[in-house]
DNA sequence: TGAATGGTTGAACAACTGTTCAACTGTATT
DNA sequence: AATACAGTTGAACAGTTGTTCAACCATTCA
C-alpha cells in the first residue's frame, strides 16, 4: 500500500495563517484521510471494480469471473486477494471451486453514489 | 488516465456458462465501470484527498494549501489540475492569488460514506 | 496413486503516477 | 521598467502497481 510520506517543504512567503490555522483545527485527521485514500485506491482499479460489479449479482467462482472478464485465473486471483485483504469480499470453498461474494452492503451504496456522480457531470 | 485494455485470454475448461451469461446481462456496462474506476482513481490519492478535505472548510489559495499540507506549490498545483480536470474543484483569480473551492456537494457525500465505511471495518 | 482441473503465489516486467526541479507566465508594487 | 511573489507547466526520476509466467497446492475422479 501507499507509503504516505511527503517532504515538509513549503516554498511560500506570504500565507493567510489565520485561514491555515482554522482549517488545521477543523479538518479531518490526516490518518483518517490516508485510510480513506487507501480504501478508494482498492476500488479504483477497473479489474477490481468489474469483479465487484459481477459479484453484485451473487457469488461466483474464480473460473467464472475469469470467463466473464476475459482474463486469466491468475490475474483475477491476484485482484481477489487485494479485495479480500481490504475486507470487501469473502470466499468459501466447495469442492474444487472457491466461491467469492461481496462482504459489505455498505460498498454497494458508495458504488451507486459514484455512478450517480459520473452520470451527473456536465 | 488508465488505458483499460486487457488480454482476451481465459484459461478455464469448465465454466458455469448459465451464471456467466446471466451476470453478463444484468451487470453494469463496462464503459460505466471504467469511468467509475477513473473517478475513484482521482480521489484515491492522499494528497488530492487532503486538498479536498481542506477545501471542505471553504476556498483556499495555492499558497495556503501549500503551507497547510507542507508541500511545494508545484506539487499542490499539479494535483489541483487533476482535480479541476475531473471537475471536482473550481478556481477564481483575485490579484496574485488563485482561490480553489469544491465544485460538487455530491462528492462530500461519497467522502462521508467512505469515512463511515473505514470506521465500521472490524 | 496418478491424472486432471481449480485456484494460489512470488518474481519479473512494463506501464503508470506523484514529486521535484527549473523555467516560465501573470499580477501588483515601487 | 524592474522587482517580487503567486501560480503553472513539462521533463525527468523514482516509487508503485497490474499482468504474465511458471511453479505450486488442493480436490476430485478414475
Amino acid at each position: 500500500m501507499e507509503l504516505h510520506k511527503h517532504s515538509e517543504m513549503c516554498d511560500c512567503n506570504e500565507v493567510h495563517s489565520e485561514v491555515v490555522d482554522r482549517v488545521k483545527e477543523v479538518m479531518e485527521d490526516t490518518e483518517v484521510l490516508y485510510s480513506l485514500s487507501d480504501f478508494f485506491k482498492v476500488i479504483s482499479d477497473s479489474t477490481r471494480i468489474r469483479i465487484m460489479a459481477a459479484l453484485d449479482s451473487g457469488e461466483m467462482c474464480v473460473c467464472d469471473l475469469s470467463a466473464l472478464l476475459e482474463m486469466t485465473k491468475s490475474a483475477i486471483s491476484h485482484q481477489l486477494k487485494v479485495l479480500k485483504d481490504a475486507k470487501l469480499v469473502k470466499s468459501r470453498r466447495e469442492g474444487k471451486n472457491v466461491y467469492y461474494s461481496l462482504k459489505d452492503d455498505h460498498v454497494r451504496l458508495i458504488f451507486e453514489m459514484g455512478i450517480e456522480h459520473i452520470k451527473e457531470i456536465d
